[in-house]
DNA sequence: TGCCAGGCCCTCTTTAGGGCCTT
């Protein structure tokens, strides 16, 4: 038996922040959907094959201005600026988007699974160091799983033996694109991508359920992906 | 001037190199 409760609710997540780990980011979208395990486990398809969205989901979107600036690749990219979000007067990640994300989990039955694409090195560790500067916590018995070295392994374990044909990419796009022959829909904006996310994951459903039941990643595992800067003082 | 992620995976590998993946 195992010593840790298999995850009832699984909250796909994508964060949008002024760039990659090379440049300290910050975060300036996040954006959660929060689907019972009984949805991923008992959802249908359309007649075309695609995976449809479960009809009872929590959604969570936030944008938030950044203190640093963004790298103009990211920027780029994501569509959002300093400028723009300035403008729209949206406060930092502070205490108010702390509190609004911890009552967004709150209301999902635990123990939670947070999911996300390469999320054991960025959006996990980037998210930790939001949390920790502002000495926020997530529930303690959250695990979390990354669709990408998931999707690798299955893949891997899969084709034993095979030489597997070439080498396949495990981009959210990528993977998106093989298995529903469509580009992805609004691609980097963090709503979108956790879209993207969560058909990819209804797709392989059954056996990322099962990958996350049987090697779970305890959230408290997750180290920040830096130490942010001293708040500035009072005295200059 | 030079600094400017890092863990994982594949292969023309293992005494290594290079690309992926996230913004």
């Amino acid at each position: 038996m195992s010593e840790t409760p298999r995850a009832k609710t699984f909250v796909f997540m994508d964060l949008e922040a002024t760039g990659l780990p090379n440049v300290d980011p910050e975060i300036a979208e996040i954006s959660l959907f929060a689907v019972h395990r009984s949805s991923l486990e008992n959802f249908v398809r359309d007649d075309k094959g695609m995976p449809v969205l479960p009809r009872v989901l929590d959604k969570l979107t936030l944008c938030m201005s950044p203190q640093r600036p963004f790298s103009a690749k990211a920027s780029e990219i994501t569509g959002l600026s300093s400028e723009g979000l300035a403008r729209c007067q949206k406060a930092s990640f502070d205490g108010a988007v702390v509190r609004t994300l911890q009552a967004f989990l709150s209301r999902q039955e635990g123990p939670l699974c947070l999911v996300a694409h390469n999320g054991f090195d960025y959006d996990f560790p980037l998210l930790c160091t939001e949390l920790q500067r502002l000495g926020a916590h997530l529930p303690p018995d959250t695990i979390c799983l990354d669709t990408l070295p998931a999707l690798r392994g299955l893949d891997r374990a899969h084709s034993h033996g095979t030489r597997a044909q070439g080498r396949k990419g495990y981009s959210l796009g990528s993977l998106f694109h093989r298995y529903f022959q469509l580009e992805p829909s609004a691609a980097h904006s963090a709503e979108g991508d956790v879209y993207t996310l969560l058909m990819v994951f209804l797709h392989r459903a059954g056996e990322l359920l099962a990958w996350a039941d049987e090697q779970p990643h305890h959230w408290a595992h997750i180290g920040p992906m830096y130490t942010p800067p001293e708040p500035l003082s009072l005295h200059d």
